[in-house]
DNA sequence: AATCTGAATTTTGAATTCATTATTAAGTAA
DNA sequence: TTACTTAATAATGAATTCAAAATTCAGATT
């Protein structure tokens, strides 16, 4: 094997495809609010680009369900209904839940360490009361879970519903109570992983979904 | 209420939509082969219409995992790789079990009794080894099923993991033995509907999809 | 003959153009 | 004024056009 083999390809991602993540994250940060028109030519002027590949990408978001075409009247941000959220929830719940069972079967020892680590890390700043680093560590913990589980299509799915309820989530101020038990969750799923007890943390995992929903319906 | 409010409004789908649904029953199909570059020009032409909404399609149905993009290179079918039944197989288990447990809750009288009409109908394919028959009222039990959870998003994301699987579905010829498993597990299905219990029915679903996937698995 | 080079062709990505439909604005009649 | 028409404007949907990249293929070189 020569050296040039480990030189990767030179990948240019298509517009299109910039314009999906772009436009997904000005729709999770709340630059589109939900149920606004998007300005389809305001959006195109602004990012430097023609229709076509906006279109592309408008067409591709409506599919996930971040927008809805109206026949002849253009997209709009799709809201988020209560309605929406209790779909939402539950799916994440056995998503999650089949994750935590296939991790419990495939994580690695070194993955297993990361947990741990971010785990702690999570829990300081759970007692400094630094809420934005929480979030950061508790997402991390939930994205390791999935990449242990080592299924892409879960993921996806499961990244896909996650941009749904993140729009969500600055709506839902945790509670003191709350984040407590959050944090005791946790715990558990730590330790349910530590002894590769799959059917508990699916369980665990589910109940963790379920309470996320109850606060966050509180806030509606 | 007048009864003009009960006329539903005249919905002409746009090209691209049109094309979303004719590509994907193409792939589904076999028209179009796993692995095969999709002739966007050809196609076009043959299907009267012009690049852009084509396009448009191509990039949706990429997006949902139909076809991988090729920057510069165009649109292959994607091959389905064991892998990939792999992955999808415990997704649609617990996806499907997730929808027995919420039918539990929410089926209505009238759909239990279209479930066990149905069911017997579906016995009588069996009893006179119809095939095809057998697969159209067992297609239809699980529709209803996912119709009396009541959950729209898990019912499209069944959908499109089943448009995956379907492809692969031909190479399954269920051997005697198997045939009579599954008939099996419908009768668990129904009884355990008849007395709404969600936790054994979605346990006997995610057996129903693992078994269906070991059938499928020995013939790959 | 096999391989390499580079021009011709085809295909793809994206911008532009065109036709149709919706929206707004202006004018008219009650 | 208010409602209704109709003209002007803007938007959307789709075809076409254009530039860039890939592919093909003829000819040159070893």
């Amino acid at each position: 094997m020569s050296a040039l083999d480990r030189v990767t390809s030179i990948k240019r991602p298509s517009l299109h495809e910039e314009l999906i993540d772009r436009l997904r994250t000005m729709i999770v940060e709340g630059v589109l609010t939900a149920g606004e028109k998007v300005p389809e030519r305001a959006l195109c002027e602004k990012l430097g680009v023609s229709r076509t590949p906006m279109r592309e990408a408008l067409k591709v978001l409506a599919a996930d369900g971040l927008l809805t075409l109206e026949p002849n009247r253009g997209a709009r941000v799709r809201a988020i209904t209560l309605d929406d959220l209790e779909e939402v929830f539950p799916l994440m719940g056995a998503l999650e839940a089949l994750a935590g069972e296939l991790a419990c079967a495939n994580i690695t020892d070194a993955q297993m360490t990361e947990l741990r680590q971010t785990h702690e890390l999570m829990l300081e700043c759970f007692h400094a009361s630094d809420l934005s680093g929480y979030f950061r560590h508790n997402q991390r913990i939930h994205e390791i879970i999935m990449q242990a589980a080592g299924n892409a299509t879960l993921s996806s799915m499961v990244q896909s519903l996650a941009v749904r309820v993140r729009r969500a989530r600055y709506l839902a101020n945790m509670s003191s109570e709350r984040w407590q038990q959050a944090v005791a969750e946790h715990e558990e799923i730590i330790m349910a992983l530590d002894v590769r007890d799959g059917q508990r943390l699916g369980a665990i995992l589910k109940r963790h979904l379920a309470n996320k929903f109850a606060t966050v319906r509180q806030w509606l």
